[in-house]
RNA sequence: GGGGUCGUAGUUCAGUUGGUUAGAACGCUGCCCUGUCACGGCAGAGGCCGCGGGUUCGAGUCCCGUCGACCCCGCCA
């Protein structure tokens, strides 16, 4: 028999009493998390989302009370009503921190009682995700779960504070707005007013923050939701929350200084200090020294350790001597029995030995034959002892076992200049050192392989942890990004960042001339391997946009008919900005500790973008089709 | 789209070389128990071995297909 709650009110949370309390009454209301009943002697967990209290419910306290405690089961919701008493000193529980009183209950009200579980809050095993995800109300009941979804309303709040105290002004954008096929695909939204056509569900704010720019807001942001239709992973979900923010007359200094500040006081929610300015590194740095433009800087650079060996042993290796031979460390791994080595040849990528890159681990070997060479090896890296070293470089000879499918990279040795169309230009004339395609080639593979192994290794080396459960946070600015990259599918050039990017001032003249060789102002902020972030000073000038636009061949009837509203926004008194963008979830994700961001998001998505609790997405009736004048060709099953 | 791991009781898992009636723990039901906090004791219920097909005298186990969860590649301006 369930009773109602009446004019019954909670007089602490389940977390709260103390010693201090001893003596007075209160009134707890939650769910059971436990129950130990001794016969005459009943115990109950509650459980709110402060914490747990232990309620004991006695024979002596009448027949009425201990039939209602016999009858609770696990996640009943009550009240109790009684007294806090202080607890003998042999029973106190330490692992509580109520775990010094108790609360004899003298009235316990059944506000609702509780199936079988599929499985319990209280539970020391964790069920199968499948499972958590269709039950996801009992799961996020779970302590973890408690704590993350606390912790991302405590970093929401300090990022808004921050932003606040900052100048910022919170706006919203409208989440049913224009499809603008590039880059990721949309989630449309079907039009009823207008058969045929379709509002699209935002992949950023970008244009709408822009504009809000050209309005004279100044600053803003928004902690907002973005929907992009692509394949997910651990760290990528169709829906994600961004903290995207937006400045006026900004130079990228000051856009890193909000990031900074706002970063700082997220990361104080869980007690850590970080330090400010973040380090900054351009994208030709990264990639020589970590062979990836986000890296993680937990683990030490690639080293570049051609000069070790002579010209001829590096032929006599099968490998290329005027390409880089790149040492790959990863500290505190120990012995490797051959048997482990042969394993690890599987993590690395499949693609490195279709582009001809070759990966030397077996050290005693090489060891052997090139004593002077390797002990060179492992100066230049600063290896120690137990440190494992592989070598990364160019293979010679790309035609491999079977001699097919295998094409040599066009212009192996020959340093063309990477992403240039005509394969020859403006090298010298940008005074800067530009990599070629098959040195990104070799660098971007040892990257990988010092990622693959660096991730085996995680548990050797402390300072490399899962991807989530770091100990140790290392942020830093990757500025300097191209302004375009190649797509070879489709044989045009591609915004690397988006289109809205300004390219570096002193580029603007190689726009026509040397598109590979313009640079963007843009900007990735980047944690321990992961990109927490992007942004770019914007283009503010029509005739820019439009160039850009054009780099990207666009005719300018498409320019008009996708961004006209934008180019001719961009007219009207634009002030020179920039902003950013960065994803919430995966900042809780790292502060929770978390390995997939399922773990901060209450209702999240599986890898098929399926919602396993409301079972969506779902086919629609006729009737709602036809009002839409939609005609559906395709199902899923 | 491709590769990998997994799918057995409500849950987490075990299940040998293909061989009788598929097990354990927790949970659930009933009984006992006044100091438990992973309470304890006794008894009991609970199975489409994901689904479909095949091989076989015989399939949880082998083969093929399919569905689902997870991880990775592609993809993610």
């Amino acid at each position: 028999m369930l009773d109602f709650l009446g004019d019954l009110k909670r007089t602490h949370l389940c977390g709260e009493l103390r010693a201090a309390d001893a003596g007075s009454r209160v009134v707890l209301m939650g769910w059971v998390n436990k129950r130990r009943d001794l016969g005459n002697l009943i115990f109950l967990d509650l459980r709110d989302r402060s914490g747990i209290t232990q309620v004991v419910v006695t024979a002596e306290a009448g027949a009425e009370v201990h039939e209602k405690a016999a009858e609770v089961r696990s996640e009943f919701v009550l009240a109790a009503m009684g007294q806090v008493k202080l607890r003998d000193p042999g029973t106190v529980n330490k692992n509580l921190p109520t775990g010094e009183i108790e609360v004899v209950a003298d009235e316990l009200r059944l506000l609702n009682d509780c199936k079988p579980l599929p499985f319990t809050p209280a539970d020391t095993v964790l069920a199968n995700e499948e499972v958590r995800l269709k039950y996801r109300y009992i799961d996020l009941r779970r302590a973890e779960m408690q704590r993350n979804i606390e912790l991302r309303h405590k970093v929401a709040i300090a990022i808004r504070d921050h932003l606040n105290a900052q100048g910022f002004y919170e706006i919203e954008t409208p989440f049913m707005t224009r499809s603008t096929p590039e880059g990721a695909r949309d989630y449309l939204v079907p039009s009823r007013v207008y058969p045929g056509e379709f509002y699209a569900l935002p992949q950023s704010p970008q244009l709408f923050k822009q504009i809000l720019m050209i309005s004279g807001f100044d600053r803003y942001f928004q902690i907002v939701r973005c929907f992009r239709d692509e394949d997910l992973r651990a760290d990528r979900q169709p829906e994600f929350t961004q903290i995207d923010l937006e400045i006026s007359f900004a130079r990228p200094g000051m856009v890193f200084h909000v990031v900074e500040g706002f970063l700082k006081a997220a990361f104080a929610t869980i007690g850590f200090e970080l330090e400010t300015p973040f380090p900054q590194m351009s994208y030709d740095q990264a990639i020589r020294l970590y062979g990836i433009d986000k890296p993680d800087l937990r683990l030490p650079a690639l080293a570049e350790v051609n000069v070790a060996f002579s010209r001829e042993n590096l032929q006599g290796l099968g490998l290329s001597s005027s390409l880089p031979l790149v040492a790959v460390r990863i500290p505190g791994v120990g012995e490797i029995s051959r048997k482990e080595r042969d394993q690890l040849r599987q993590l690395y990528p499949a693609r490195l030995a279709e582009q001809g890159i070759k990966v030397l681990d077996d050290e005693r070997r090489l060891e052997k034959s090139f004593p002077e060479a390797m002990a060179k090896v492992r100066e230049l890296s600063g290896a120690e002892a137990g440190d494992y070293v592989v070598l990364v470089g160019a293979g010679t000879v790309t035609l491999g076992d079977g001699g097919e499918g295998q094409k040599p990279a066009t212009g192996a040795d020959a340093g063309v200049p990477y992403r240039t169309g005509s394969g020859s230009a403006g090298n010298a004339a940008s005074g800067r050192s530009r990599l070629s395609m098959r040195e990104r080639q070799v660098l971007e593979g040892a990257g990988q392989v010092r990622l693959a192994l660096a991730q085996r290794f995680a548990d050797r080396h402390k300072r490399f942890e899962k991807k989530g459960a770091a100990n140790d946070y290392r942020l830093l600015w990757v500025t300097g990004f191209p302004m375009f990259e190649w797509d070879e599918a489709e044989g045009r050039w591609n915004a690397a960042h988006h289109p809205f990017t300004s390219p570096h001032e002193e580029d603007m003249e190689r726009l026509e001339s040397d598109p590979g060789a313009v640079r963007a102002l843009a900007y990735d902020v980047v944690l321990n391997g992961m990109e927490l972030g992007s942004g770019s000073i914007r283009i503010h000038r029509q005739d820019i946009q439009a160039k850009i636009f054009k780099a990207l061949g666009m005719s300018p009837e498409e320019q008009q008919a996708r961004f006209g509203f934008f180019l001719e926004a961009l007219q009207y008194g634009t002030p020179p900005h920039g902003g950013i963008a960065l994803g919430l979830d995966r900042i809780v994700m790292i502060l929770a500790g978390a390995e997939s961001l399922r773990e901060v998001i209450p209702f999240p998505k599986t890898a098929k973008a399926v919602d396993l609790m409301v079972d969506a997405p779902t086919p629609v009736s006729d009737r709602q089709l036809k009002e839409l004048g939609i005609r559906v060709t395709k199902t899923g099953q």
